[in-house]
DNA sequence: CGTGAAATTAGTTGACC
DNA sequence: GGTCAACTAATTTCACG
């Protein structure tokens, strides 16, 4: 299973990937031999998901970062599950989470400007029949955004 | 500017930065040499924010996602400004919007388990004064997690 | 699990078209 | 911007303790 090292070596590599073994091994407390072996290991074991590059949404002109809350007319689980493949498929959406509570889905929807988002609107959820209304949260700031699963 | 190109490199390495240039090169359509150029001017310029590992939660006990949405009791500035401060110091919020419409705030919570989440409800929610209400949404499923700003 | 050494591959720099 | 060569640094494998 996963001991201490490897929840340190998580830690590490989730703020920074680019690390060599030996700088690796050197925060964490340990060798670069081994930092090697666990990393790969985390990476087959599929604890490590992905190695991937954050991109700043305003340099690349998606300047408009929507959290959108949904309703589903009812859940009958096909119907839920629709709704769970449309938002895969909606390059629009970044993040989706189905929820208990006041919404049954958050959604973090990026896009370039409120044109685009209004098409995403009118395409993606008005035409859902499932949706039974939603709500739109424009964000003025993106105070935080660390993907990282534990510290 | 950024050209086709930078994008074209950037929704590469938003799905993938353990790439070699070379192997990047050969999907982009251009030369190691120039992606290598491209590349270090995207992270020097602060396009590219950060490269990091993305964990999968689950694997390693932070089972449970909350969406809580916040309301401040009133926005003055300098209680916004504090309030940032401490999403950005709380381990558990990995993100953070500051938003339009219902709600003030939506933040993205990591933790192991409702008790953990109970603490930090307790600690960094209840315990702030300017906090007048807050919604917690528990995710059931995490439909997508891509943060991708462009594709 | 850690070390060190050898082989391989990738990153980096500079000269050139 | 592309190509090539040369150098440095990192990854990977292996033998060993």
């Amino acid at each position: 299973m996963m001991d201490d090292l490897d929840r340190r070596i998580l830690g590490a590599l989730q703020k920074n990937n680019r690390l060599s073994f030996a700088e690796l091994a050197d925060l964490v407390g340990s060798s670069a031999a081994s930092c090697m072996r666990r990393v790969n290991k985390l990476r087959s074991d599929g604890v490590i998901t992905a190695d991937i590059s954050l991109v700043d949404p305003k340099a690349v002109g998606k300047s408009l970062t929507v959290v959108v809350t949904v309703e589903l007319d009812r859940e009958r689980l096909d119907l839920v599950d629709d709704f769970k493949r449309a938002m895969r498929a909606a390059k629009e959406v970044t993040q989706c989470y189905m929820v208990t509570g006041d919404a049954d889905f958050v959604l973090i929807v990026a896009v370039e400007d409120v044109e685009a988002f209004d098409v995403f609107v009118k395409t993606k959820l008005y035409t859902n029949p499932n949706v039974r209304k939603f709500k739109s949260m424009i964000a003025l700031d993106r105070v935080k955004f660390e993907p990282r699963t534990l510290l």
